[in-house]
DNA sequence: GTCGACATTATTGTCTACAATAACGGCTTT
DNA sequence: AAAGCCGTTATTGTAGACAATAATGTCGAC
């Protein structure tokens, strides 16, 4: 049996976040992890620290963590800065892409079409962040690649918490469509496309008007 | 006596490792910085996990900490970052401020004038940071705050590990100027100073030079 | 009956001891 | 003598026990 990793536990929360059977503002009482994984609270206290890193949950001190509450606010800073990572992810790119590094990433958007066909909302879920993961991983800057994975997190965590519909799309399609153009090494072209499909991504949230799933009790009872 | 809290030690060795006491490659042994800062192991544990978030050093599975090496390439990247979060800060931050804010400021660069003429080196480094810390916090956006926190940090690593002269200077003027342009709330003015001075900092920097060896880890820290 | 102080309980924070792992040095072997 | 194997040692990883703190419920006074 595979070991119960630190990353295992906290990708298994992040999925469940990501799925919306997490909500924000819920309680994460450290015994009760500790218990449902059977480890120990030192290793969910690990745990607990890198999804607080990547903006999944807050904690307080002696009061403990709950699943994050992002803002409307939040959420748009969030998308604002993505799109100047990602951008800058594919200049830094451009020079370290080779042939076997491009039919990789066709292959994982195979995987994402395939597990869209399915219906798989955990694989798609999954494979959509693991995609700009890896032109991040494959430009070869560790700093970018780190801030990419805060990133991803929060946009999950936005996605779940703004979005109606209980689809996670991060399509397959736009994604090739990058990869086209990266492949004819159009910096330009590549950069747009990616500027375009995260606003895709983020006009269909509701950022404007008021959320109204799993807000805090007191903001359901005023 | 204060007690030695977490963020206590984690801005020590930030400091230390800015003062260019502690340099890049450097071991930092959990029990030797227990023993050190008189606390136990876990504690610093914690910090180094708070460390290493924040770029300043590296820790490998089962092979300890290290003070991290940002190559020229990473430190580009974060400048080039920093760059875009700092205007993003700006922008939100001219809604939020007030008459009140603004005095909090101008006192903040006045105590940086004065560190200045007394050549408080410690104090410099801390007042830096934490004037654009501040903005970040006045804006009311805890996604770019942290985001920030973790930029100055690491702009702090490379400063340490660039920079030819001992002299860590993010001046008060380029601040003070700033400040002026929210003051008269004119966002493309401010976010135009905040572009030149930190370019100001990078081309500071010589991007090829290398680094040289370690003392003992006490006199680092003391 | 309501407010406030106090005791109780649940939960997080910290420390110490133990286990696992990797670096180091000496030994054997060719 | 050099290289590789193996045992020792140093260092990190993990777990469980204990202490501190905050939330909750209860009792008493006004």
């Amino acid at each position: 049996m595979a070991p119960i990793t630190v990353e295992h536990i906290a990708e298994r929360i992040w999925l469940s976040i990501a799925e919306r059977r997490l909500r924000p503002g819920m309680r994460l009482k450290e015994a009760e992890l500790a218990e449902i994984f059977g480890v120990s609270r030192a290793r969910i206290r690990q745990v607990l620290t890198a999804l607080e890193r990547d903006g999944l949950v807050k904690t307080e001190a002696n009061k403990g963590a709950i699943v994050a509450e992002p803002s409307a606010e939040e959420a748009r800073d969030i998308f604002h800065i993505r799109r100047e990572v990602e951008q800058r992810v594919l200049a830094r790119l451009i020079g370290h892409l080779d042939a076997e590094k491009l039919l990789d990433l066709f292959a994982h958007v195979a995987k994402e079409r395939a597990a869209n066909a399915t219906n798989d909302q955990r694989e798609i879920i999954k494979l959509s962040g693991g995609f700009h993961l890896m032109l991040a991983e494959m430009a070869g800057a560790d700093f970018l690649w780190g801030l990419m994975r805060d990133l991803v997190s929060r946009t999950s965590l936005i996605t779940a918490a703004f979005r109606d519909s209980d689809k996670y799309n991060c399509g397959p399609d736009e994604h090739e469509e990058l990869l086209m153009h990266l492949k004819n090494g159009d910096l330009q072209k590549a950069q747009h496309a990616m500027v375009h499909h995260l606003e895709h991504v983020e006009n269909e949230l509701k950022l404007s008007g008021n959320l109204d799933l799993a807000r805090s009790l007191k903001d359901a009872l005023l």
